[in-house]
RNA sequence: GGCGAGGUAGCUCAAUGGCAGAGCAGGGGACUCAUAAGCCCUUGGUUGGCGGUUCAAAUCCGCCCCUCGCCA
């Protein structure tokens, strides 16, 4: 039986590099569950892309001097290639900037307000006369009204930490020029949130036995305490989608509000590219469909209650509206495995000051599967993990490269060397041997169920642990000794342990995808197991955009124990890891800025 | 200030009322196929603090301290 599975990933923001804490925070969980699926025969889609638009975007477009446009294209190129090389198989990775996007989005918004979920309000607003245009509230800096400190943004005060109240300033000024802005009347759209604030419970509550805690408890607990409000989903910008309703001209959907639609508008986006036009309905349609959200701790009131809001809201209309179908409902969130953060070398990660470790640096010295391996050793699951170069040296030279690069090695040198590069012909199984590879089957079943409840430490413990008895399997039998006296019994030694690391390729393959294709080709196999990244560039009205995609081609990986025939011709193996020096220790710790 | 998460061995983490455990690091040993890797044995604890409930508390209750996120 296929199941239909929606792998949504947090949509990077285009206005900064990535670091391992965003890696280890949403991304690589995200692919280590949707490979575990496609080996397990389910249909999976994994979905994200590169948030374009925003204030953040406009405000350093506007320090280096550059359109946004160009900003936003700069680091969207550095995720695609990032991706690529740590083996994040997005089915598609795009962009929040491209037409398609902005057509659902404002899809969702003529659907809400359809539904009478929509209300307008007018407030005052900072606005530069010498600029004709509105200020967002960190682009006014003037004196804190709660501690007095000359130099507070409009949204919070450095000093005091206080978040403000914009239009309370004291003797604001434009950060853009210094002139002085005026308060202005603006009117803007609001979700009406309230309303809707009964299915949001339900629907929390109807996931409550199997959500995190943290993730469910902190949003039930908010509502529960302050209610739900509207909240404005419109904004005075011109970089961004426009309202799509008359009159409206120069405002722009509110980023929040229009970049969680990503992970319906690039599934739509991915259908079209298929050339099957509906096939995104499979994964948004289909109330048997499960969509699970990899994000960060810091967006879960976005994604377990506004977006969720914002699915109910838009109902039946949103297909109405953009697919001309009848009585279908949008997929709502199954699950929503939100990670807490990694801090770096005890102190938080801070990008401005280069306290970080960055993904696209860090692969020009070292290989992906070691970045993965190690970060999902560390994921923050259930609380802050920390990020340390001895622990990362220690963690890579005495368990992966260890416990089972060596492993492997020690089995496939051993077998090439003394049966001519075939796997041998084992004698009949001993006790020993129905034993341990009893185990490693039952561990496909054991890890996978930890994977499925997206317990990835816990599914990559229980494999490495599978690969120790292993090597406490080779040392009881000693084939080493065994071929002295009796070479059919290290023939069935060593095919049994031919057998337990090509089972264990599999099971370690959501996590080491690169390693495990290459043990599976030493192994003699010819079709790979996985399929192919690739990079493209689409064109639509609002130009050009690149995307990643992945296609399963002749991917041949499965998620079951080991067949593997004996006589089978294996290549001249090599060590799958390389253990590293001691020395980097220091040399990276000098790399990294100030905490 | 409000809503949450976390605080257990040097490090990373288990343990939802029943003898506080595992991996790594540290110490000792036998082996040699393997990247001096693997295997066996082993040292190591006032479970953040104080109080309470209980025959029994890391676990339940109250207060406090520290870290992190969200909201105001």
């Amino acid at each position: 039986m296929s199941n239909n599975i929606l792998v949504a990933v947090a949509w990077p923001y285009a206005n900064s590099q990535i670091h391992v804490g965003n890696i280890t925070g949403s991304y690589l969980p995200a692919d280590i569950f949707a490979r575990y699926h496609r080996l397990k025969g389910n249909r999976v889609l994994m979905v994200s892309g590169s948030d374009a638009h925003g204030t953040p975007v406009t405000v350093r477009a506007d320090a280096e001097g550059l359109k946004p446009l160009e900003v936003y294209q700069r680091y969207h190129a550095g995720f695609l290639d990032l991706f690529q090389q740590l083996g994040l198989t997005y089915d598609l990775f795009t962009s929040t900037h491209t037409q398609n996007h902005f057509k659902v989005a404002q899809s969702i918004f003529l659907a809400l307000m359809k539904n009478n979920f929509l209300f307008t309000e007018s407030t005052l607003q900072w606005y530069a006369p010498t600029q004709n245009r509105f200020l967002p509230d960190r682009y006014v800096e003037g004196t804190c009204y709660s501690c007095g400190y000359g130099n507070a943004r409009g949204d919070q005060c450095d000093n005091c930490g206080t978040l403000l109240d914009a239009t309370q300033l004291i003797d604001p000024r434009s950060k853009i020029d210094g002139s002085t802005p005026v308060l202005k009347e603006t009117k803007h759209y609001y979700l009406d949130l309230g309303k809707l604030q009964s299915d949001i419970v339900d629907f929390l509550q109807a996931r409550e036995s199997y959500w995190r805690s943290n993730v469910l408890r902190q949003s039930l607990g908010q509502i529960l305490a302050d209610g739900l409000h509207g909240r404005p989903i419109t904004r005075d910008l011109d970089w961004g989608i426009p309202v799509p309703v008359e009159g409206w001209e120069g405002k722009c959907l509110y980023v929040w509000f229009e970049a969680v639609i990503g992970y319906l508008s690039a599934a739509i986006e991915w259908a079209q590219i298929a050339g099957q036009p509906d096939a995104w309905q499979d994964w948004w349609n289909e109330p048997d469909a499960k969509a699970y959200y990899f994000i960060g701790k810091d967006n879960i009131p976005f994604h377990a209650v506004i977006w969720p809001a914002q699915l109910i809201g838009a109902g039946e209309w949103f297909n109405r509206i953009f697919a001309e179908h009848h009585d279908k409902q949008l997929t709502l969130p199954f699950d929503i495995p939100a990670n807490e953060f990694m801090n770096m070398e005890s102190k938080k990660i801070s990008g401005s000051r280069n306290w970080a470790v960055w993904g696209l640096d860090f692969l020009t010295r070292y290989d992906p599967d070691t970045l993965r391996y190690y970060l999902t050793a560390n994921m923050p699951e259930s609380k802050d993990t920390d990020w340390d170069w001895q622990d990362f040296l220690n963690r890579n030279n005495n368990e992966l490269v260890a416990t089972w690069g060596n492993l492997a090695n020690r089995v496939l040198s051993f077998a090439y060397k003394h049966w001519q590069g075939l796997v041998p012909n084992p004698g009949e199984l001993r006790p020993a041997d129905v034993q341990i590879l009893a185990s490693i089957e039952a561990g496909f079943e054991k890890v996978g169920t930890h994977i499925e409840s997206v317990h990835l430490r816990a599914a990559l413990f229980e494999t490495m642990a599978l690969a120790t008895e292993v090597n406490k399997y080779l040392d009881t039998a000693a084939p080493w000794f065994e071929i002295k006296q009796d070479k059919t019994a290290a023939a069935t030694t060593i095919y049994t342990a031919l057998r337990a690391i090509d089972s264990l390729k599999i099971l370690m393959a959501p996590f080491l995808p690169f390693t495990s294709e290459r043990l599976h080709a030493y192994l003699g196999y010819t079709q790979p197991l996985f399929g192919e990244q690739f990079m493209e560039t689409q064109q639509d009205s609002l130009g050009e955009h690149d995307v990643l995609r992945y296609q399963d081609g002749h991917g041949s990986g499965s998620w079951q124990a080991s067949q593997l025939p004996s006589g089978q011709v294996l290549q001249q193996p090599a060590p799958l890891f390389r253990k590293l020096e001691e020395s980097i220790v220091a040399e990276e710790r000098a790399r990294l800025g100030t905490p």
